[in-house]
DNA sequence: CTCGTCACTTTCCATGTCGGAAAGTAGGGC
DNA sequence: GCCCTACTTTCCGACATGGAAAGTGACGAG
């Protein structure tokens, strides 16, 4: 009955997706590159984590041309923050902290 | 070139275990019956989960005849409190708590 | 002794997720 | 045009998951 699991959000559990919220929660902007490397992803699995918390609404993704070259930056959307807060208010709920 | 994610530890992540051990960190033991309710799955998929995290050596299974009855009671191995406290601890670390 | 029940276990199965490899795409630079 | 960077998307095999249903072992009833 108590299958009540109100904030647990799977986009957001899974590890991959968790560090990357994780690491964009910290501060406003960081770039595709530094989010792979922190994360220790390939590019494609970064990608496809991404297009998923995009799909989701959680990260926004900018492609700014700088220096001639395109960068992709990754930020959390105000929805983005609420889902991962709320996730981890749940995760301590059910961890007991 | 994986990622270091030194006490990231699968078996306890998945939300259903993770929340099997949530419940059984709290106490010494818990029936089979009442873990089963409290995180809201079937009898068959309580079975599955909890034989995982037996086979990691997490959780010790005993079965005690009450009352002309054989009932499975649950607990945390010392090893199973580690990995969870050690779950926790990176979780912590990568939600940034 | 046989049958039915309780309390799980195990099997079957259909679906979903994941990551690696490789091919594809877009915007400069040479 | 061709190459390079910086991702994207596709293809694919491996593995995880949950629901349904069949199976198991230990009683207790008849």
């Amino acid at each position: 009955m108590t299958a009540v699991r109100p904030h647990f959000d799977p986009v957001v559990h899974a590890p991959p997706r968790l560090q990357i919220c994780g690491l964009l929660v910290a501060v406003d902007t960081m770039d595709f590159a530094a989010v792979r490397d922190a994360v220790g992803v390939s590019d494609s699995v970064l990608s496809k984590h991404v297009k998923q918390l995009e799909e989701a609404g959680y990260v926004k993704v900018r492609k700014a041309t700088i220096t001639s070259r395109v960068r992709t930056s990754l930020a959390l959307t105000k929805a983005g923050r609420a889902a991962f807060a709320a996730h981890v208010a749940e995760l301590r709920r059910i961890t007991g902290a």
